[in-house]
DNA sequence: CATATATTTATTTTT
DNA sequence: TAAATATATG
C-alpha cells in the first residue's frame, strides 16, 4: 500500500531487537521506568506481547494505563513503529484520552499515532483510502441520523409505502441493526427483510445502499460494513493491512458489535503465508469450546461470517505475501509460522457492557478464549478507585447477573462511608435534596468538579436543571446533543457540502429554502422529479430547470441566484483559505442575517456556535479535510475551566470517575427501564444491572441512591416503586436516610401504592411485564400495527402477490447506467414532435436544445421546459 | 408559498 | 409535556 506514513519516526529505536529471551526479562526486571507502579498483573498485561490476549480490566482497575504503558512498550522495545500499531477505542473521549496519557509517556509521539482512534474513525479513513473499490469517491459524505431518515422517507414515498404505517425512522433504525450485524442487503435473512414495508424492506435497504453511492455517501454503519466488504472483495489489500499492523489493541471489547469483531478478525489475521493451517486461523473449525454457558448457542450470523471469511481467507492463501518485517524485527519477534503473528490485546469488562441495544455482542468477549485459540486471559482485579462499601456494594449487585465470566474487585482502601439510599416523594423534592447535599458538599470544602449527577435517561436533567439554575449552582451537561447536531451547524455544513460536492442532495435540499427564498415544497419536488427522470444530482436538475419556464418566475429567479451564488463560492474556493469561505459564504446566503433577524432566546447562541464552527475550522487543512472529521469527532467543547457539578447519563459516564456521585431515579420501569426489559427481556434486566454497576464503580468516595415515589413521565404523574436494584444492594454496605427535601414523604402515610408492590416483586413477572412485553414485542414485529397479528399477515402476503408498485417505479437501474445516461443524452424527440405537459396542456416541438425543449403549446403559448416533463402524444 | 393554529404522538442510552 | 406534523388561512 502506498500510504504515506506521516508520521516522523520519532526517536523510536529501530534497531533493538525485543528478544523475547532472557536478556529482556532482565531488563524488564530491572525495568523501565514507564513499567514502574504498576502491579503484578497490569505488568503482566503489558509484557505479553506475543499471541493474543484478552485483559478482563474491572473499574477502576487501571485499564487505560495498561493500555497505554502496552503501546508505550511496544515502541520502546522496538517491536514496532507507530503506524504499525492498529488501536481502536470506541469512543473519541476514550480516543484522546489514550492520545493525551500517551503524549505524556512519550513526549510528542503521539503525532506518529496515526491508527490510533475510534473504530468508525479509522473505519472512514481505511475507505476514503481505497474508496474507489466500494463505489465512493474519496471525499464522501458521512451521513447523520437525520439525512438517513430524509433518504429513506424520499425511498419510502418512491415504494407508495405508508410512512405512518412504516416510519422512516423505523426502517433507518433496522437498516443500522443490520449493519451492526455485518448484514448486507443480500445477507439479510429474508423473514426478517419482508417484516418492514409489506415486505419490502430487504428492497429498500437495496435501493438505499445504492442511493448512498449514487450520493457519494455512508453512513455510520458502512464506515465499517463497506469496510469488511472492501477486505473481502479484495484480499491484496486486506493483506497490505495485516501486513503493517503488528499490534492490534482493542479498548472496550465488550460493546464490540459483529461489524466491529468481523472487521478485526480480518485485520487479525496473519499475513497469509503457505503451510498455516486453516483451523489455526478458523475458529469454528477448531472445535474447541472454552466458554461455559450461552455462548455455546452463538450468533447464527457471528457463525455464517466466520465461515466466510474463513473461504476468503483459504483464497488467499496461495499468493505469497512479502512479510516485510522492518529491520529491527528479529526471528523472535516474528512467532512461528504454526502460530500467526495474531498480536492482538483486547482489553474490556464484561461486567461494563452497556450498549447491548446498539448491537454490542457481549458474547464477543465471552466467547474470546474461543475465537483466539491460545489467548492468555489476564484478570485485573485491583480497584485503585474506590472505597471498600462502595466496591462491596456494586460487586454485590452485579453478582445478581449469570453469563458473566466473573471477577471479583477487590480493594486496598478504608470502608470509607456506606452508599446511601434516599428516597423521596417525587422527583422535584428529589431535586431539591441533591441540590442540598451538593450545597452542603460545597460548604465542606468539596470541589463541584467532583460532583456528579449520573442518570439513567436524559428527560432526567431537566429538573436538576431547573433546580441548580434556582439555587445557582453551577452546572455542566455532558453528552449532550452534539455540537455538529445542532440545526445552525448542519445547516452551515449542509452549505459547505454542497460547495465540497455538488451532488450532494440531501444537502442541498436542506438548505434550499433556508433561509426562506420563496423556494418550497413545490419548488423541490419539480426539482426531484426531474432528478429522478434525468438522473442527475439536484443541483444539475436546477440548472436545467432553472433555464426553462416550469418555474413561476419568482421562483425561479431566486433558484437562479443560489446557484450563481454556489458557483461564486466554488471559484473562490480555489482562492480563499477555507474559513474565510465560510465566512463568506454564511454572510452571503443571509443564513447569519437569518439569526441575527431572529429574536428568540437561543438566537444569539446559535450565533456563537456558528462563529465556534468557523473557528474550528482552522484546526484543518481545507475544507475536504474539515468535512471528512467533522462528522466523527466533532464533540461537545468542555468548558471544563470553571467549577461546576457534571450532569450526564450513565452511559455517557462510563470511564469517569469523580469523588462524589449521586445517582437519582432508582425506580422500576425507568431504572431497569421498562422499554430493555420489554424488548430483551432477561438480557435487559442484565444490561441494566450492568449499568447500575457502571453508575455506583464511578464514585470513588461517597455513592448516594435516590429514587421517588411519584414521577412525572410524559406529562402526567404516575406513581412508582423502588427498583429492584435497591433490594440486591448488600445491607451491610448501605445505609438508609430520610430525604432532607422537607416535606413528603415519610410524613404522608398516604404513599399508598402498596398493591402494586406484590405485583412486581423479582421473578413473580408473568401477570404484568410478561404480558406487556409479549404486547410490545408482537407490535413491534408488527411495525407497531395495531391489529392482530395475523390481519397483518394477509395483508402483506397480498401485496406480493400483487406486484402492484413496481409500476410506479420503472426498473432499478443500475448505477453505472445511470452514469452513462446523465452524461449528454440526446433528446428523443423530434421537431414538431406532438407533446404533452402536465401544466401547460398539448402542443408541439419547435426547437430542440439537448434535453431542453421548446414548445409551442396550444393554450400556453411558447415556453422552454425540460424534456423529462413532457410526454409525445 | 409562508405563516399560524390545531392535532397528534412519542417519549433511553450513541459511534 | 413538548416537539413534530398536518391543516387552514392569508
Amino acid at each position: 500500500m502506498t500510504e504515506p506514513s506521516k508520521l516522523p519516526h520519532h526517536g523510536v529505536p529501530e534497531h533493538q531487537p525485543a528478544a523475547g529471551g532472557i536478556a529482556a526479562r532482565a531488563r524488564a526486571a530491572a525495568g523501565p521506568q514507564y513499567l514502574n507502579g504498576l502491579n503484578p498483573e497490569q505488568r503482566e498485561a503489558v509484557e505479553t506481547l506475543d499471541g493474543p490476549v484478552l485483559v478482563l480490566a474491572g473499574a477502576g482497575t487501571g485499564k487505560t494505563r495498561v493500555l497505554t504503558t502496552r503501546i508505550a512498550h511496544i515502541l520502546s522495545q522496538g517491536r514496532a513503529r507507530p503506524h504499525e500499531i492498529l488501536s481502536v477505542t470506541f469512543t473519541n473521549k476514550a480516543a484522546r484520552e489514550m492520545k493525551l496519557r500517551l503524549g505524556q509517556m512519550l513526549g510528542q509521539a503521539v503525532e506518529g499515532m496515526p491508527w490510533l482512534g475510534t473504530f468508525h474513525s479509522i473505519g472512514g479513513r481505511i475507505l476514503r483510502i481505497h474508496a474507489e473499490l466500494v463505489q465512493l469517491k474519496s471525499n464522501f459524505t458521512v451521513l447523520d441520523v437525520d439525512d438517513q431518515v430524509r433518504l429513506l422517507k424520499q425511498l419510502l414515498q418512491a415504494e407508495n409505502i405508508d410512512d405512518k404505517r412504516w416510519p422512516a425512522r423505523m426502517l433507518a433504525g433496522l437498516i443500522d441493526g443490520w449493519k451492526n450485524r455485518g448484514l448486507a442487503p443480500s445477507q439479510v435473512p429474508s423473514g426478517e427483510a419482508a417484516m418492514f414495508g409489506n415486505g419490502k424492506g430487504g428492497k429498500l435497504y437495496a435501493s438505499y445502499q445504492e442511493r448512498l453511492k449514487i450520493l457519494n455517501a455512508a453512513d455510520f454503519g458502512d464506515l465499517l460494513l463497506e469496510n469488511i466488504r472492501l477486505f473481502r472483495e479484495n484480499p491484496d489489500v486486506l493483506r497490505q493491512y495485516q501486513n503493517r499492523f503488528k499490534f492490534i489493541l482493542v479498548d472496550e471489547y465488550q460493546d464490540t458489535n459483529v461489524a466491529q469483531y468481523l472487521w478485526l478478525r480480518l485485520l487479525s489475521q496473519a499475513p497469509s503465508r503457505p503451510g498455516v493451517p486453516l483451523s489455526a486461523i478458523i475458529p469454528g473449525a477448531a472445535g474447541t469450546t472454552v466458554i461455559p454457558g450461552r455462548i455455546e448457542d452463538a450468533n447464527p450470523d457471528v457463525q455464517s461470517h466466520i465461515e466466510e471469511s474463513g473461504d476468503n481467507e483459504e483464497s488467499l492463501r496461495d499468493s505469497g505475501s512479502a512479510l516485510s518485517a522492518h529491520p529491527g524485527m528479529t526471528e523472535t519477534a516474528t512467532p512461528t509460522a504454526s502460530s500467526p503473528p495474531k498480536n492482538i490485546c483486547c482489553v474490556g469488562d464484561d461486567d461494563q457492557s452497556i450498549y447491548g441495544w446498539r448491537g454490542a455482542e457481549v458474547d464477543n468477549i465471552l466467547r474470546f478464549e474461543h475465537d483466539f485459540p491460545g489467548a492468555k486471559v489476564i484478570r485485573l482485579e485491583r480497584n485503585y478507585r474506590s472505597t471498600g462499601h462502595i466496591l462491596a456494594a456494586a460487586s454485590h449487585l452485579i453478582a445478581h447477573n449469570e453469563g458473566r465470566l466473573g471477577k471479583t474487585l477487590r480493594t486496598e482502601d478504608v470502608d470509607g462511608e456506606k452508599v446511601t439510599v434516599t428516597g423521596s416523594w417525587d422527583s422535584e423534592e428529589e431535586a431539591r435534596a441533591i441540590g442540598e447535599e451538593i450545597e452542603e458538599l460545597q460548604r465542606a470544602g468539596e470541589n463541584l468538579n467532583d460532583v456528579a449527577i449520573l442518570v439513567r435517561a436524559s428527560f432526567q436533567m431537566r429538573e436538576f436543571e431547573d433546580r441548580f439554575v434556582t439555587l445557582g449552582l453551577p452546572y455542566r451537561v455532558i453528552g449532550g446533543p452534539r455540537f455538529y447536531e445542532r440545526a445552525e451547524i448542519r445547516d452551515a455544513l449542509a452549505y459547505l457540502r454542497v460547495i465540497n460536492s455538488p451532488a450532494d442532495d440531501l444537502a442541498f435540499e436542506r438548505i434550499v429554502n433556508v433561509p426562506k427564498r420563496g423556494l418550497g415544497d413545490a419548488t423541490v419536488q419539480l426539482l426531484h422529479d426531474h432528478a429522478r427522470k434525468r438522473r442527475m444530482p439536484l443541483f444539475e436538475a436546477a440548472r436545467a430547470v432553472v433555464e426553462t419556464d416550469e418555474l413561476k418566475p419568482k421562483a425561479r429567479g431566486a433558484l437562479r441566484d443560489l446557484i450563481l451564488q454556489f458557483d461564486r463560492w466554488r471559484a473562490q474556493r480555489e482562492v480563499t483559505a477555507h474559513t474565510e469561505l465560510a465566512e463568506i459564504v454564511l454572510d452571503e446566503s443571509g443564513y447569519t442575517e437569518m439569526w441575527q433577524k431572529d429574536r428568540s432566546a437561543d438566537a444569539a447562541g446559535r450565533l456563537d456556535n456558528l462563529k465556534e464552527l468557523v473557528r474550528s475550522m482552522e484546526e484543518f487543512e481545507n475544507l475536504q479535510g474539515f468535512l471528512e472529521h467533522i462528522s466523527l469527532v466533532m464533540d461537545r467543547d468542555g468548558d471544563a475551566s470553571d467549577e461546576a457539578v457534571s450532569l450526564m447519563t450513565l452511559h455517557s459516564a462510563k470511564g469517569l470517575e469523580f469523588d462524589n456521585v449521586f445517582l437519582p431515579g432508582w425506580e422500576e420501569g425507568l431504572f431497569p427501564s421498562q422499554r430493555t426489559l420489554d424488548e430483551q427481556g432477561r438480557a435487559g434486566l442484565e444490561e441494566e444491572r450492568r449499568l447500575a454497576h457502571v453508575g455506583l464503580t464511578r464514585a470513588r468516595r461517597r455513592a448516594k441512591l435516590y429514587f421517588a415515589t411519584n414521577r412525572r413521565i410524559h406529562g402526567t404523574w404516575s406513581t412508582t416503586i423502588p427498583s429492584r436494584f435497591l433490594d440486591e444492594l448488600p445491607s451491610a454496605n448501605v445505609e438508609i436516610t430520610e430525604s432532607k427535601g422537607g416535606s413528603g414523604w415519610g410524613g404522608a402515610g398516604g404513599y399508598g401504592p402498596s398493591r402494586f408492590d406484590n405485583v412486581e416483586s423479582f421473578g413473580s413477572s408473568y401477570t404484568t411485564p410478561g404480558w406487556q412485553r409479549a404486547q410490545a414485542n408482537r407490535n413491534r414485529s408488527q411495525g407497531g400495527r395495531s391489529g392482530q397479528a395475523r390481519g397483518g399477515f394477509e395483508e402483506s402476503q397480498s401485496s406480493f402477490s400483487g406486484g402492484f408498485s413496481r409500476n410506479k417505479r420503472g426498473p432499478i437501474v443500475i448505477e453505472g447506467e445511470l452514469v452513462a445516461k446523465s452524461t449528454g443524452t440526446v433528446s428523443e424527440f423530434s421537431l414538431a414532435d406532438r407533446v404533452f405537459h402536465q401544466k401547460f396542456g398539448y402542443g408541439h416541438v419547435v426547437k430542440i436544445d439537448g434535453n431542453k425543449l421548446t414548445i409551442a403549446f396550444e393554450k400556453a403559448g411558447e415556453k422552454k421546459v425540460v424534456d423529462s416533463f413532457v410526454e409525445r402524444v
